[in-house]
DNA sequence: CAAGATATGTCAACATGACTGTCCCAAATC
DNA sequence: GATTTGGGACAGTCATGTTGACATATCTTG
């Protein structure tokens, strides 16, 4: 897990025009984030085929791992996709024992998600996967880079919605 | 069009730790690759409603209009998909005549992939949508964190898969 | 307490975009 | 001439999203 400490030097891109966007630039960015995300996801989904789980359950799983105990209405709130869809995903995951509910402490209509020992240990799997190509990705950058990378990221994302993403830090 | 010229000050984010890297970094940047990606589509998704076409068809089309010309072998090394599968989408675009294709002139066997006029201008249209988005993205994040995000993003491509990525360029 | 709003679950039907496997043709290459 | 390569086509399947309607339990409010 270390960073940038004895690391390689940072990897070398174009750096960006200082004045002006031009078109190439933007479609530098679509094309690297398409197969940057493409490219990080991949490595899970051999796990997950062997499985027989999809890209839909892992995002699952990666949510109630980050926050243990989110309601239904929450992970909705995240994954922006509709109650039937995500319905089907937590039937599958609830039969598999590898995501438990229990009833809202609060609010007793809640069905407050959690991970199963199981469940627990899947996702170490597949984050696993994540993480090697993305440690590698921010090794090979630079720190840096990194904090730049998580600014335009952010920056994508319309002001409304950029609470949500920070409340999933620490 | 402009960039960091009069522009907003950059976007603050936390900086990433000099040293160490702990799992709710690498957390941070998969979460912000996944919603800023989903963020980014997200424009063009309700223009492709309206024609009745969907991400895939996008996908086809932006590769064509950034390389005219390309081999139905090579945008299915971009895509990264079945011949079958895009081969649905070819007979798609070719059917509402927003593709034509012509025979290679080195190799006959070679389908060569072009825009029409009118494949033109739903691709500029659809293109219009994530340069908003991505325009926005840069110019509140920086030029420095433009370079950062576009290293990270090649970091997290395999080597062997550069130099397909660096040839869409210029 | 009654009425309404909210959180969740469920059923049916459907669209998209991937997949596999198989077969075929034309053109290039050995 | 035989083999390989580029492309197309058919049939079937799967995963994941959609809409719409409806049910139930619980919370909130007048």
């Amino acid at each position: 897990m270390q960073f940038s400490a004895a690391a390689a030097p940072p990897l070398k891109v174009t750096p960006a025009s200082p004045l002006f966007l031009r078109e190439d630039e933007i479609r530098r960015g679509i094309e690297l984030l398409y197969f940057g995300y493409s490219a990080m996801i991949r490595g899970a989904d051999a796990i997950l085929e062997a499985q027989g789980l999809g890209r839909a359950h892992h995002r699952a799983l990666y949510f109630i791992a980050r926050r243990p105990g989110l309601s239904v209405g929450e992970l909705l709130g995240l994954l922006g996709i509709t109650k039937q869809s995500l319905g089907r995903v937590l039937t599958d995951l609830n039969g598999r024992e590898l995501v438990e509910q229990r009833i809202g402490t609060n609010d007793r209509r809640q069905r407050l998600l959690l991970l199963t020992p199981a469940g627990a240990a899947l996702e170490a799997r597949l984050f696993t996967e994540l993480e090697r190509s993305m440690a590698s990705a921010y090794n090979e950058a630079g720190q840096q880079a990194v904090t730049g990378f998580w600014a335009v990221l952010m920056g994508l994302v319309p002001p409304a919605d950029r609470a949500q993403v920070e409340a999933l830090q620490g």
